[in-house]
DNA sequence: AGCTGTGGCAGGGAGG
DNA sequence: CCTCCCTGCCAC
């Protein structure tokens, strides 16, 4: 069922040229790029072949599908004038059976139909580096805002290009007018010829700014292999809670790939990086060149003209950057691409559900089987979580069922019902082996390329194995079953009770659970300096477990602030301490608040009372003093998820709340010109005057040191806000407002007050009872 | 033309 | 004041 043996074929991109044809290009040994010409056949799947009345009989053939599901019709348009000629006329003719929108089945683009066709994958037999990549970052000059391709002063004064063979070079000058920057650069890349375009938000800036100025001056923007200027057609890229919309971007015979995207990704397993832009993410891998150049946005024009070189440094940082960033994320993807019926670029911008319904529809096509229309409904059970102890509790052992619901599947014999085919079952079995055969080669693998490609890869298969369940839960996913998908989740909450019993009975004490894993503190006989007993101890609970279930050891940690559900910090043996869930760490709250918490949080393992009182003391004068770090320390952040059209509608309608996020996006459009878009993080802050928040909000970039208007007494009590958290850890109210308050006439005395920790039995308590 | 899920906490506007 | 309800962010 997966492709992807033969050596001897080195496919880096395809794109269709005609009807019926796509180009393909492979690299070939000594490192030249050719191509030819192939045949493949546009084809839809339709679940009545009626919808083709009409249509010239010559110009299609057709193939009734096996089985009983919704598509039982492969139709295949031979010579049809193009793909999308094709697509667009049975499009009609479904619209025209207004009663039934969904009466055809887009198998994908024509490269994808290509794949699919052939059972080939690109990249067969390739490793990241035999890619060949080039980077490119524009500097735009824009005297003030943010910079508009319609602005004829905002034009594109530098393009920075490097790639992986080792090449860099900045086009531009001050002596250079924008014309011939966009013709040099367009030229270089063509003369480079990359298989792969990589850059920091290319859909979302770059490319779309350089397209606006090559038109403008009637530039065409000629990147194609073949000469072709881009494709592009709007889109929208989801990351966990996270949406995007974009214009997506393809270039003939070449992959986009947006460093953006990647980090994002990236960033939805770790939640950990503080920022996504290109300096923010580089500094956090240890990407960035020593002493590299840092010229703030608004800054641009006047190094340009004051110090241009200091620019161009600047720039060639930038592509430096991206360059590291990508070689650092794209290992994963790369490998996906050559298990998936996917083109790269198409692999780099689609979530997990296209990945694997592709895996799907390619095992049903190949079979000449029918494929299922998705089933309405919805996902009932999710995972189980509880929390048992709260306070400050030590040692902690965490446990955690390895790859619960993919164990799951795999050995409670889980399959989508329509799935006649029984591709689900294999296809996860198999994915499962390769990971395993790749984890271990990683283990006996010498030297470092050889360890990350490997690592690269079982990341991959991991990624795919992780989804499938999410699919079958998923409304549009034509193999979904959510019966089949509760009874996966509601068989992981069972095996999770049976761990909290078997470590009740050896005397553990449960502090929390959350789906697949169980923070305890292990009795007494489990508890050693080494870790070597907490090791057993999970070791002889996995033993306990069903055929296929292990449970494995993962942490143990010297002590632990339980807080809520999802909502706790970890002190390893080694000081370091991670602190967990959105109440605690996340990243819209101010800075300063994020920082209290965390220090109050240190202060509360290390049971430092007094240390506490003066924290709380210090920050509070330091709001008084507008003592600030810059706005950043006190600014809130928040993402816009809607249309600013869809949030009008809604509040208008009195179906949402006014936040002060897309009011001030709106502001903030009317004055700089700046589109208000979605995914935009808006930067503000509480002015004084009072009154609701969204009226009282200033953007950040408003805020002036010199003449603070910040209003105090709204951060004062922000402070005993994010203080009041810490309330259920003293044992008397009374105590915790000592802690957190100025002192009052009798001055403050931390003898005497004690910490509190709270615990109920797991079968105390049937559900949610507060503390 | 594309899109994985549920559970949980906090903030804040609206309206009693 | 309080509750209700929506949104955003996070854990897994």
């Amino acid at each position: 069922m997966l492709y992807g043996h033969d050596l001897t074929e080195r496919i880096v991109a395809l794109h269709p040229v005609g009807p019926g044809t796509m180009r393909v290009y492979r690299r070939t040994p000594e490192d030249a790029v050719t191509w030819e010409d192939e045949r493949y056949h546009p084809f839809f799947l339709l679940d009545d072949i009626d919808l083709l009345k009409g249509f010239p009989r010559d110009r299609f053939q057709f193939q009734p599908l096996a089985g009983s599901n919704a598509y039982q019709w492969l139709v295949v348009f031979p010579d049809a004038g193009s793909y999308w000629d094709a697509r667009r006329h049975i499009q009609q003719a479904s619209d025209t059976q207004k009663e039934r929108p969904d009466a055809i089945y887009f198998v994908g683009g024509p490269e994808q139909q290509y794949l699919m066709q052939t059972g080939r994958t690109l990249f067969k037999g390739m490793e990241l580096h035999d890619l060949h990549r080039l980077q490119f970052d524009l500097e735009v000059y824009s005297e003030r805002g943010f910079p508009q391709a319609e602005v004829p002063e905002h034009r594109i004064i530098l393009v920075a290009l490097s790639d992986n063979r080792g090449w860099s070079r900045v086009v531009g000058g001050p002596l250079m007018d924008e014309q011939s920057v966009l013709e040099e650069t367009l030229e270089l890349m063509r003369e480079r010829d990359p298989d792969v375009i990589e850059g920091h938000n290319v859909f979302g800036f770059d490319l779309p700014y350089l397209a606006a100025r090559c038109r403008r001056h009637g530039v065409p923007l000629a990147l194609g292999r073949d000469g072709s200027e881009p494709r592009s057609f709007p889109s929208s890229m989801r990351f966990a809670e996270r949406q995007i919309e974009f214009e997506a971007v393809e270039i003939a015979g070449r992959h986009i790939v947006d460093t953006l995207f990647q980090v994002m990704s990236f960033d939805v397993f770790s939640r950990d990086l503080p920022n996504y832009t290109l300096k923010g993410v580089a500094k956090y891998f240890g990407f960035a060149p020593e002493g590299r150049t840092y010229i703030e946005g608004e800054d641009i024009a006047q190094t340009w003209r004051e110090d241009p070189q200091r620019l161009i440094d600047y720039a060639l940082d930038d592509v430096i950057e991206t360059a590291a960033i990508a070689e650092h994320l794209s290992g994963s993807t790369f490998y996906l691409t050559q298990m998936v019926p996917m083109p790269y670029g198409q692999c780099a911008r689609s979530g997990p559900a296209s990945k694997i319904e592709s895996l799907f529809v390619r095992g049903y096509l190949h079979a000449r089987h029918s494929v299922p229309r998705a089933e309405a409904g919805s996902q009932i059970v999710g995972g189980y979580t509880d929390v048992f102890m709260t306070g400050v509790v030590g040692p902690v052992v965490y446990a955690d069922v390895e790859s619960l619901y993919p164990s799951i599947m795999l050995n409670y014999g889980v399959q989508p019902r329509r799935d006649a085919l029984g591709i689900f079952p294999r296809l996860l079995q198999r994915l499962t082996d390769l990971r395993f055969v790749t984890k271990r080669a990683m283990r006996e693998a010498s030297g470092e390329n050889e360890t990350r490609e490997l690592d690269a890869r079982q990341t991959a298969y991991k990624n795919i194995i992780n989804s499938f369940y999410g699919n079958m839960g998923f409304g549009f996913a034509a193999f979904n079953d959510f019966a089949e998908a509760d009874r996966v989740a509601a068989t992981g909450q069972k095996l999770l009770r049976q761990i909290m019993a078997l470590i009740r009975d050896r005397g553990g004490r449960i502090v929390e659970v959350d789906t697949d894993g169980v923070l305890f503190v292990p009795p007494p006989e489990a508890q050693s300096a080494s870790g070597d007993a907490e090791r057993a101890f999970v070791s002889a609970l996995s033993e306990k477990m069903p055929e296929g279930i292990r449970i494995g050891f993962d942490g143990r940690f010297e002590r632990m602030l339980s807080f809520k559900k999802k909502t706790y910090a970890l002190l390893g043996y080694d000081g370091t301490l991670k602190v967990k869930g959105s109440s605690l760490v996340s990243r819209s709250t101010e800075r300063f608040g994020r920082r209290f918490v965390r220090r109050a949080i240190e202060l509360l393992l290390a049971e430092d009372v007094a240390a506490l009182h003066a924290l709380y003391l210090n920050h509070r004068q330091r709001i008084i003093a507008h003592d600030w770090d810059g706005v950043a320390s006190f600014q809130r952040i928040e993402t816009l998820k809607q249309p600013l059209a869809r949030y009008e509608r809604d509040v208008r309608d009195g179906k949402r709340n006014r936040p002060a996020s897309y009011e001030l996006a709106k502001q903030r459009a009317e004055a700089t010109g700046e589109p208000v878009r979605i995914g935009d993080r808006i930067a503000f802050y509480i002015a004084g005057g009072g009154g609701r928040v969204f009226e009282a909000a200033k953007l950040a970039s408003e805020w002036d040191p010199a003449d603070p208007d910040e209003d105090t007494a709204h951060y004062i009590g922000r402070l005993d806000q994010f203080a009041s958290k810490f309330s259920a850890f003293f044992e008397t109210d009374h105590a915790f407002r000592q802690v957190f308050s100025e002192e009052d006439l009798f001055g403050f005395d931390a003898r005497g007050i004690r910490l509190a920790v709270r615990e109920r039995a797991p079968e105390d308590v049937t559900d949610d009872v507060p503390f």
